[in-house]
DNA sequence: CGGATCGTTGATCAACTTCAACGGTCGTGG
DNA sequence: CCACGACCGTTGAAGTTGATCAACGATCCG
């Protein structure tokens, strides 16, 4: 399972097999079981997360004290609170394990070293920023051309095996409404299916 | 104001004076008047856009043909359909000029070639892509810890500046709601001051 | 078996939209 | 340089979407 990381590498810039140990050396392998927490908010996010098996969620907590999920990561993700990384400031985000998950894991002096050894890397990660980014602009497109019953269908729609994986709460939490409200439209989708 | 990009990229990744001449001229030069139009959607998006001086905006048309925007790029901001840019797709975004404007721009080919000749340039734009990614992180956030009245307020207070450079029916369009509404909470604002 | 967690229901309420109409202002052509 | 039309911001009434609150049943897990 080390390989998935470095087909992930290779699958967006050439790296012989020497260099493939060597930048694999940066970094460390972690489970965690369910539930458990990779970073609290007010802490400063240090690491950088590539999910080889599981799956994480980043979420913050409201003025009225809910946990307000912002984004997941599953296999061949990479997850971390970039304003927090970047700058090594303090997060405003939280990230625990929904599941069981194992990760390779990178700290933000690591990832420095990593790029300046290796050059393929800058273009590595210049790729998973850009990809990341793309999906951000199309995201922010979703939330504002459709009403959360939408969101909640086109969701289904897009990552049907994802929807049966998580509790129904999380997804409510992550498409930003109530648990209330996913169960209205599913009353509604039930009685009327298309 | 050519200075202006070689500056920025020299902020991220150092380029010796040879070299910024031969990366300068992967760009070209061009202005807008307002209004004017870069990219329609369902073309394909080819170029990035740095912005000199003046103000772009990004948006597409929801069903009942309003046009919703989903970003600005001021001074020294890059901007694409990243997605579109990414596998030369055609966009689901309009670019256009909000008001006269000058940019760097740079075609698809010519940018991975840049990055082919000059690996520093992999690095400024990982630099590059990895605050916008950042920002965008922040920027759902924003959207859904906060009511459309706060994000209104919270707008204004962080870019005084551009509250005032732009018409209010764009700023209602970014803000995702209508200009009825941004009048009821200006009449509000106005009437019980902090 | 017992308690916590999760999904559901229904009633009420707040945030925001829609629509129609009006006044001001800005820029363009005559 | 003036006049006219288009565009912009505003108002108010009525309608939708989704939140809130309280309560209940089911299920999971120890």
């Amino acid at each position: 399972m080390s390989a998935q990381l470095i087909e992930h590498i290779r699958s967006r810039t050439s790296v012989d097999d020497k260099d493939a140990a060597a930048i694999l050396s940066f970094f460390k392998r972690v489970k965690l079981s369910k539930k458990e927490s990779l970073l609290d908010n007010g802490t400063v996010c240090r690491s950088h997360y590539f999910v080889l098996k599981g799956c994480l969620r980043m979420f913050f907590i409201t003025e009225k004290g809910v946990e307000q999920t912002t984004q997941f990561a599953i296999e061949n993700w990479w997850l971390s609170d970039y304003m927090s990384f970047q700058t090594q400031s303090a997060s405003e985000f939280s990230i625990q394990a929904v599941e069981k998950t194992e990760m390779m894991v990178i700290d933000f002096q690591a990832q420095e070293k990593l790029m300046a050894d290796f050059p393929a890397m800058d273009k590595y990660f210049r790729m998973v920023y850009q990809k990341a980014y793309a999906a951000a602009q199309k995201r922010v497109k979703y939330m504002y051309e459709h009403s959360k019953e939408e969101q909640y269908h086109l969701f289904n729609e897009s990552f049907p095996e994802f929807t049966q994986r998580i509790p129904q709460y999380l997804l409510a939490s992550y498409l930003g409404f109530t648990p209330e409200y996913l169960s209205e439209i599913r009353k509604k989708t039930f009685l009327k299916p298309v």
